[in-house]
This record gives C-alpha cells, structure tokens and sequence, in this order.
DNA sequence: AAAATAGTGTCTCTCAGACAATATGTC
DNA sequence: GACATATTGTCTGAGAGACACTATTTT
C-alpha cells in the first residue's frame, strides 16, 4: 500500500476535529525590565485583548518552524542569527480553552536581546513589548517547583490561558538562567559581566552580589570568553570602563549558579 | 456575537487537518533494569514494530487526562494512586512523522513502581515491559544538554519517532532524579536507602558510594521521612537488618543530587 | 572632591567525594 | 568463619556568599 493510496482510504472523520497552533513567549530586557512580546486580538474570541503572537501551524511546517515563522514575523528577526533562542515550552490542550474549537497550542520560549526597532509586526495587527511585571502574575519569588496554577480570571489582560503560558515561560527563564547560559542572548554580542549581572538580576527579579558574580561567571568553564578590548568609557555615573566579553562555548554551567532567592524549603 | 454564532460561522476546512495524539514513556524498574512499557502495533503503518502506548485524544478530554487514561489502560494502575508520577514531556510534530497524516503527539512521562502483573493491557494489544538498554538507545552517558538527535533508521525497533521520544524523556527522567524526589516513585510505599540507590544506580547507569549516597540522602531536608521501623531480615547476601524510610514532603531536592558522569566540561 | 563602579583578596561555612571503621546480618 | 552490607566517622578540596579593599572613571 503507497502513502497515496493511505491517504485516500483514511477517514478524516474517525480522529477528532482539532486545530494546532503555535504560541510564543518572546522575552527581552528594554530599559531594564523583563519584557514579553504581545499582540492585539483584532476578532473575536478576545477581541482588544492582548495575546501571545502565534497562529496555526502550517501544512508542512515543522513545529518549531512554525515557532521561528511567528518570531520573525513580529519581530523582524530570523532566528537563525544564532544570537536567538528558541526552545519548546509546553503544551496546552484544555476543551474549552478556545471557545470555537478544540486548539492544541505548542508553547515555545524565545529569548531576544534588546531590539531597536519597538516589534514592527509585518501584518496589521498591533504589537508591541510589555513589561512583565505589569501584568499581575504570581512574584518571580514564588517558590520554583510548586506549580503555580492561574486562578480563571486573575490576570484578566491576557486572551486564552496566555497568563498560564507565560507564567510557565517565565518560570522556565528564571530556571534555564541557572545551569545554562542563554542569559547571554538577551545582550549583545560582546558584553560587560555587569550587563550580564543585569540580565540575572532584572529576570530573577532579584539583586546579586556585584564581586562574588563577577568571580563566579568567569570561573564557569565555557561561559564567558575574553575580547582584548574594555568599553569606551566608564559607567554612567561613574566608574572604570570594564572589559567585555562574548559568550563562550558551554552549552551548561558546571557548577550552576543557583537563584539566591530559594527560601531553604522547597516543598 | 455570541459564541453559538461563532461556532457556526466558523468554517472548519480554514485550519489545516491535524489529528492530535498521547504517547506515554511509562518508565519501571524490574529486576535492576530500567524498562518502558512498549506496546506491539497490530496494523499498517509500522505494524508489528513496537510503539509506545498512545492514541487519539478524545473530545472534552484534557491532554493530561488523555495520558492518564493511557497509562491505566495499560498498565492497570489508575494513576490517581498518588504514588505515580505523570508529567508532560514535550510535543512532536514533524509534518511527515506519521505517513497517514499530518500527527502532532504530546507525550508524556510516568514513573511507576514495579508492577506485580506484566502489563496485562484491556484491548487485545500485546504490550510488555522491555528494558531500555537493549534499544540501542544512545548511552546514559551522553553529555546531558547535547541535543542527541536519533538517526532515522537508527534504533529500528520503535515506530514512528517513539525512539527519539523514549530518548528525551529517559534524558529528562535522569535529569529529574536530581533535583526532584521522584526516584521514590520507582519504589514502594516504604524502601530501604539501599533500594533509592540502586534506582538511581539503575536511572543513571553509574555507581555510587554507598556511604555518602546515605548520608547525602538523609541531609535533604523533606526528601525521607523515617518510618521506626527497618526490614525483617538482612540482605540477602548478608549485612545487617536497614531502616524504612517513606517519602517526605519536598517537591524538589535542596541541595540537589548530581550526576557524577558529568565529565567535566559539557560543551 | 565626591561618588560610583570594576575587579580582586580573604575568610567562613557547606557540601561532595574518598576512605576508613564498626556493627550486624547471611551463607 | 567468610563475606556482604548498613551506618557512621573523618578528612580534603571545591565552591558559595559575606565583607573589605584598591584602582579607575564620571559628574
């Protein structure tokens, strides 16, 4: 029997009727806050509400093809610049949670550095980088491993269950900082330890010891690797100029630097 | 509009067809060997191979539920007998993985203790226990982190993708045994620390010090909690009676238990 | 000059891992 | 008795975090 003729004698009633769709946590640090990239629903279900950039997966289209396709076409960049992460999250499958059909979203996380251009979305809809923080999800302090389940109705803002997927990216970010070091995607190509310190400390939501990181990061085997040269000019408000950096070969920390914020307890 | 009109007006040949399945990497130990309930296929395509237990996702049925019933289906065991442990892995949606049809899987990941009856399945399936180091599988030792992407035509035992999904989650299951309690779902209600060793021994493929695993196991704040009781005789070979010991309350381990075969630089 | 920051030094405490030792079982 | 194993003790080295200090640069 040929895939054809398979094909021709399958019955496209015997399955459930479901649609699959792509989501997007896009995160970024603008102005040193924690940002996700949202869209405007134009059409109901949800209209004027905000949600995750995402659509159907096309025909033929891998997953995480569709994942990169919806990345670029809200923020311009392909993710193939290597300086893009994207990694699959989750996904979502409750009944009802589109009214119109049965949707089963594959949830992807994505980490971009700061964009210069404010998300020009190449379609109509509106688009733009909203600050975490503002849109009322349990604290960054909430003990990692306890699942914080969204209560329906608490973050109102979001359409679907966005707030539950973004809840569940963050908390990813938060993890893949500690034995990874994806925080460097969200920097530039060559870095200062106090940028990447930044990095930590906006998505931690969470201040670190400036000496004991500086140490700790160029101790880890692979993560940071040396330029020759040091900014231009000292700090802001003063300061010497620093050294920078670029991210080195390691795909994990060993050891990992551990989120202060971890109560004892963990239960 | 209301949601009626909606669903009404909705025009269902606007989304590509998907069908949209469970799989479930059950996962035991029998007789010091990690084992996946595989189930073997009874039609086209791949018929006779082995596949991991799986089917469509009913209407009105939550993607977890889906997994749920899978696993008792097969297994017997409801998983609501708190003793199992059930978590989402990840999802698989390579447009040709399935010659019939476009497929997208969500799989899951369960840990169970050693089943008394070898699996007797509801349906007319044959399914079995099979330990996992006769797959072909890569090593346990492969560098966690280094994306281990199976050939195709590797492993030519399991159908569809199920190789490259049992790989990721026994990946996952090993990363899981160290910062989480899970390894006591692979034993009974009360063990022995000798017992959680020669699962994480078995999870692992690597030994370990007998002394400090002891010693490390009972430091964990939450992760045993002491029964007053220990076993009726020694073992087997020897040695002296062993205390029982149930699992305490910790949802993740702190500090957490390390792989030793980390080699050093995981680049 | 005052203040801020990069980078280093030092000390303490925890913890992983290598042994070693002892007690208690089985064969 | 020979041997295996549970449990505890001891020591060493790595590493995290607190604190202090110096040098450099900006306002």
């Amino acid at each position: 029997m040929t895939e054809e003729e398979f094909l021709a004698a399958y019955d496209p009633s015997a399955f459930p009727p479901v649609a699959v769709t792509v989501d997007v946590v896009v995160l970024t640090i603008r102005d040193e806050q924690l940002n996700v990239l949202l869209v405007r629903r134009g059409e109901a279900p949800y209209e004027g509400r905000w949600a995750l950039p995402g659509g159907f997966v096309r025909p033929d289209e891998d997953l995480a093809a569709g994942a990169q396709r919806e990345l670029a076409e809200e923020t311009g960049v392909g993710a193939r610049l290597r300086r893009v992460h994207l990694e699959q999250l989750a996904s979502y499958g409750a009944p009802r949670r589109d009214p119109r059909m049965r949707v089963v979203s594959v949830a992807y996380l994505a980490f971009v550095p700061d964009l210069p251009e404010p998300a020009a979305g190449t379609d109509a809809r509106e688009s733009a980088w909203v600050p975490v923080a503002g849109l009322g999800l349990p604290d960054a302090a909430g003990a990692p491993g306890r699942p914080v389940r969204q209560r329906p109705g608490a973050t109102r803002g979001l359409a679907f269950d966005h707030a539950q997927i973004l809840a569940d990216g963050l908390e990813r970010a938060r993890s893949k900082l500690e034995y990874t070091p994806l925080a460097t995607r969200f920097v530039g190509e060559e870095f200062t330890i106090a940028e990447l310190r930044r990095v930590y400390e906006t998505v931690w939501d969470d201040s670190l010891h400036a000496g004991n990181f500086h140490r700790k990061v160029l101790s880890v085997p692979g993560f940071m690797e040396s330029t020759g040269v040091t900014t231009d000019r000292g700090g802001s408000r003063g300061g010497p100029r620093s050294r920078l950096y670029r991210a080195g070969d390691a795909r994990l920390l060993h050891p990992a630097l551990l989120r202060p914020s971890r109560e004892d307890s963990i239960r």
